[in-house]
DNA sequence: TAGATGTATATTGTATACAATTAGAAGCTA
DNA sequence: TAGCTTCTAATTGTATACAATATACATCTA
């Protein structure tokens, strides 16, 4: 029996997902570089933990180290998140086709209790985590648990971004509306309407984020 | 001007590449667990470069880290080969279709001068990196880095088995004869076609590894 | 004897100390 | 003053030393 979760968690890891969390919600933002020493102390931990998250952190993408000259907070090209949707475009299209006809009642359930607590007014700061746990459940029936753990790895790197959005709310608001449709599309076992409306989904966000990123 | 590697290379950084390489010839074998302090001594580094090289080839997936157990090299389940080979599928159609438009005859002669010397009498240890190099100047013109990167890494994982695989040599033919059709199609711009023989190449592949992996 | 409990040894995790490298300022030269 | 060298401080990279943990074996208890 293992409850998923390490039992005995090194400092090395909790100060990845410490950093990694600081990351996602912009407290570090891009291009920072982090200073091993100061960082280090104001964990209070020594460098070596601290280099050890660095360097997990940067083989996910959240970081890039130079020797010697260290660590600097990964930025995002546009050129780079529109490849990043293009991903998310073929592989979460091919993971709903798959989970559609597994899905149970229960999934279902799940995702208009995710969508319930979408609506709730105090949602904003973490809307990043709960719109992926919708996307999450969703394609949890397709049994594919490598392409999942990608893809969650592909929206933090594109939600940091997402969360900047000036649009957000009016993205926000039209995410709301598709998420009902496609649990409408998964219940009645619609496959082609609920991939083309996934589709529409993921190309809209993504031409909302680009527009706002090629303003500023 | 930069070389694309880096100028002054971290002992880390050796070690993980090192380590990496003698996972997938095989010298490492799956399931083996990775000694610190002996592996550090036999490179004649610390543990420390040698730990964060460990931290950096678990992201990668290349190995397990237990806290107190320490590493473990990584194996694959069938279902999770049959997993990575559907995301070859996936990704790599689609790199295909956007490269073939944007291939110059400088690619396909790339391709053609690939092609020659996997048919060398002394190919069979490199085969897995020169095979992939044959995909990767295929899908170069696609001018997708990201998912480049992605399927390398896939790649590697799989040619870890493929490399064990007693049918190689006989897929061995088999592929040959497929990359000659591959740039056939894509001189001729046949985007179809091109697509459809490399689809059921990766199938072909996927089939002849799994049927093999199930009988040991 | 089966099971629990304590203990020794091996191994990993982390802190401290030191070496190597970089970046920037100061000084020099034409 | 522009460009070059030299030096210094800041920062990173690595080795060593020590602490924490796990594993295996011995010992005790019922």
């Amino acid at each position: 029996m293992d409850s998923g979760l390490p039992v005995k968690r090194t400092i090395a890891d909790q100060v990845a997902e410490l950093v990694r969390q600081r990351i996602l919600t912009g407290e570090l933002k891009g291009g920072q570089p982090i200073r091993q020493e100061h960082l280090a102390a104001e964990l209070g931990v020594s460098r070596i933990p601290l280099r050890e998250a660095l360097k997990q952190l940067a083989a996910e993408g959240f970081v890039t180290i130079t020797s010697h000259k260290g660590a600097v907070v990964a930025e995002l090209s546009i050129q780079e998140v529109e490849e990043l949707f293009d991903i998310r475009l073929k592989l979460e299209t091919w993971l709903l086709q798959l989970a559609i006809p597994a899905m149970t009642e229960r999934d279902l359930a799940a995702l208009e209790k995710n969508v319930e607590e979408q609506r709730r007014p105090d949602i904003l700061p973490r809307w990043g985590d709960v719109n992926w746990r919708f996307h999450e459940i969703m394609y949890l029936p397709a049994n594919r648990p490598i392409t999942l753990k990608l893809l969650k790895n592909i929206h933090d790197k594109i939600d940091r971004y997402l969360r900047l959005e000036v649009t957000m709310r009016s993205g926000f608001v039209r995410a709301l509306r598709e998420h009902d449709g496609l649990i409408a599309f998964c219940r009645s076992r619609d496959i082609p309407t609920a991939v083309a409306l996934l589709e529409r989904h993921i190309r809209d966000t993504a031409r909302g984020l680009i527009a706002s990123l090629k303003v500023q």
